[in-house]
RNA sequence: GCUGCUGUAGCUCAGUGGUAGAGCACGUCCUUGGUAAGGACGGGGUCGUGGGUUCAAGUCCCACCAGCAGCUCCA
């Protein structure tokens, strides 16, 4: 009699019987909740046998693991569904993704959201019958034989390991090649939602037939299905689409796809934004240059963009002569830098720009402020020897991360990109390089990933990456070290020797594209921006127009004192002034009456408080300037 | 770029072949009020663009444009 040893650390007696007769023997409870089983570290159906083994853990929908093999059960499940209405859909493939599933079907006819209801009605019918699932092996080339008729499922087969091919059965008829593992019978299956239907290319490859995606969505019970679609809700209310259309910050029109129009009020936004990176810029001592947007072809032959990038880029004539719209700025900032002779003793050399670059990008991929056509990149450029390099990284290091404090995301990591296949320069040089960038993140003893190969083809490289409120995660900041455009252009400087040397070329962007972080800044902050940021800092609402006079007094005083404000003095009751400036997601309400205009006082009200305070006039001044000096991330009266 | 869906008032949307609708917003008037939307009246639309079918098209068909979801892409 063997026993095995269960994640408690206890041992219990288990010989000959299957998983699922053991989470039975551990509990009634356990049993019926479990969906798999998780032996010798390996996640299996609970009707495998357990002999001779040391470690079984049961699998519920409560382990990200069982969940899994839920989920991947239900995709199957809405094959089935999705095959009994439509019987000469072809099923490609289904895998598990985060928060759900999808199944890649080859059907002529498409599949409608319409069609979603039917379709969840069919699950529901196929749960409610609790068919087991079972598993059937058998080797290779019999599958190969079985299946030749299916080119998907013979190309599925062609990429598996191993010579056994496993197919599961569940309900009538209802067979899938698949590898497992799947929970005991469709009735533990949990609560499940069609999501979304999309085109998706067989394996990624748009020379290949599109196929439809159907999404759906599964979770081990209805509450928690429910609270995840309360999430979907929350991120379409943070949309900065709709937002920045709501509050008037910027618009999208059909005259210039992919080219945002900032409105006056996100014009402020974006100004605070620009005024504080400038600040630390200059802190850092960076220099701040300006290069133009057209510049003639010859200059994009030489860079290499021509060669590489051309299909991104915008074109145009003057006077006969070919000019392109720059996609990038360091061409430009070459050309400055070539305007005159350079010593050692400059460099470290850094040279910032806001560039307002252009790239095609293509129709189906523009997205709000996220993914535009024109966009205006934080960029700077490092000119350094190769001695310099290290505390270089460790410098843009530095500020970095001060910038992204500043703005309220402190969660963030670092990935480092290697040598690719494809590259330039002597293997000595990318050893020095990369053994730079690594120097400075060990230096800073920072914790980062390594993605071999993934590094430009002029260099390696740094990215950073932030994950906002909702622990979505984005690439902002980038570190790439350039050998070859230096070359390109023959920039150099005079040594120490008195002779020409080659300069090392640190490409930098702390925000990436301002367009972008301005959109994820909404999205982080739902639209309720940190008050240094704030189109409109304070309201002044007038309880009546007795006391329009008063707040046209406190109203001067706020535009004194720096802050931005601006009074209602609308005919409307006290109440609905103050739920339109909550509508509009303006930080602070000044409530004034008779009262208040008598003692020199204001009623101040924190959006999203539900009480308010009556403070001297004077006094919310300060703590007001304070805030927005200190650029906090909240706002207390304390 | 590919697949599917969508396009009606400033915004959000209803309108399945027979004279264009609602709520919010906007304007005027009434109301002068104490903490999350007081009332009345009014202005506003060649229904994305261009073709076609029909006695008749916002509505049906085709093309184009733009948006949305996804795929592919983002050296």
């Amino acid at each position: 009699m063997s026993k095995v040893k269960l994640p408690d650390g206890s041992e219990i007696a288990a010989n000959g019987i299957t998983a699922g007769q053991l989470a039975e023997q551990i509990g009634p409870r356990l049993g019926k909740a479990a969906v798999a089983a998780k032996i010798n570290g390996q996640i299996t159906d609970l009707s495998t046998p357990i002999n001779d083994v040391a470690e079984v853990k049961i699998l519920t929908g409560k382990d990200a693991e069982g969940m899994d093999v839920m989920r991947h059960s239900c995709a199957h499940i809405m094959a089935e569904a999705i095959c009994s209405i439509w019987p000469e859909a072809k099923l490609v493939y289904g895998p598990t993704v985060e928060d759900g599933f999808y199944y890649d079907i080859d059907l002529d006819e498409p599949i409608r959201p319409e069609d979603f209801e039917k379709i969840e009605k069919k699950m529901a019918e196929i749960v409610k019958a609790d068919e087991p699932f079972v598993r059937k092996e058998m080797p290779r080339a019999e599958a190969l034989k079985k299946l030749a008729n299916d080119k998907y499922k013979t190309d599925n087969i062609n990429r598996a390991d191993g010579d056994v091919i496993s197919f599961y059965t569940h309900g009538e008829g209802f067979e899938d090649l698949c590898r497992g593992p799947h929970i005991p019978s469709t009735g533990r299956c949990g609560a499940f939602k069609i999501m979304s239907v999309a085109g998706a290319y067989w394996h990624g490859d748009p020379t290949q037939k599109m196929l439809q995606r159907v999404y759906g969505t599964c979770w081990p019970t209805k509450k928690e299905l429910d609270e995840h679609l309360n999430r979907l809700e929350e991120a379409k209310k943070r949309d900065h689409r709709v937002i920045g259309k709501q509050l008037d910050w910027f618009s999208f029109h059909e005259e210039g796809p992919g080219f945002a129009f900032m409105h006056p009020k996100g014009m402020i936004i974006w100004n605070e934004a620009v005024d504080y990176w400038r600040s630390v810029h200059r802190r850092y001592g960076y220099s701040e240059i300006k290069t133009p947007i057209i510049l003639n072809e010859k200059l994009w032959h030489q860079s290499g963009h021509w060669d590489n990038y051309k299909e991104n880029m915008y074109f145009s004539e003057i006077d006969g002569v070919g000019y392109a719209v720059k996609p990038m700025n360091c061409p430009g900032g070459c050309l400055v830098y070539q305007s005159r002779k350079h010593s050692y003793r400059e460099f470290p050399m850094k040279v910032a720009e806001l560039g307002l670059v252009h790239r095609h990008e293509a129709s189906g991929v523009m997205h709000g402020l996220f993914r535009v056509r024109q966009f205006t990149q934080d960029d700077a450029h490092i000119f350094c020897n190769p001695e310099q390099i290290e505390q270089e990284i460790i410098g843009v290091i530095e500020l970095t991360f001060e910038i992204y404090r500043t703005f309220g995301f402190d969660d963030f990591h670092i990935e480092l990109s290697t040598k690719p296949q494809k590259h330039i320069g002597s293997d000595e040089i990318w050893e020095t390089a990369t053994n730079a960038l690594e120097g400075a993140l060990k230096h800073k003893e920072i914790d980062y990933k390594v993605n071999p190969g993934d590094g430009a083809f002029y260099g390696p490289k740094i990215d950073f990456h932030i994950k906002d409120c909702l622990k979505r995660s984005w690439q902002l900041g980038t570190i790439q070290l350039d050998f070859s455009m230096p070359q390109r252009f023959g920039l150099v400087y005079t040594d120490k020797d008195n002779t020409e040397k080659t300069p090392v070329m640190i490409h930098r962007a702390v925000l990436g594209s301002f367009e972008r972080f301005l959109g994820i800044l909404i999205e982080h902050y739902g639209g309720n921006m940190p008050l240094w940021l704030c189109p409109v800092q304070v309201r002044v609402l007038p309880i009546s127009e007795k006391t329009n006079a008063y707040a046209e007094q406190v109203q001067s005083k706020l535009i004194k004192a720096g802050l931005r404000s601006e009074t209602d003095s609308t005919d409307e009751k006290i109440g609905a002034k103050i739920a339109k400036a909550h509508g509009e997601k303006v930080p602070i309400m000044f409530v004034v009456g008779p009262k208040e205009a008598e003692s020199a006082t204001v009623n101040v009200r924190i959006r999203g408080a539900e009480s308010s305070r009556t403070v001297a006039l004077n006094e919310i001044l300060k703590i007001l300037g304070n805030n927005v000096v200190d650029k906090k991330q909240e706002l207390k009266l304390e």
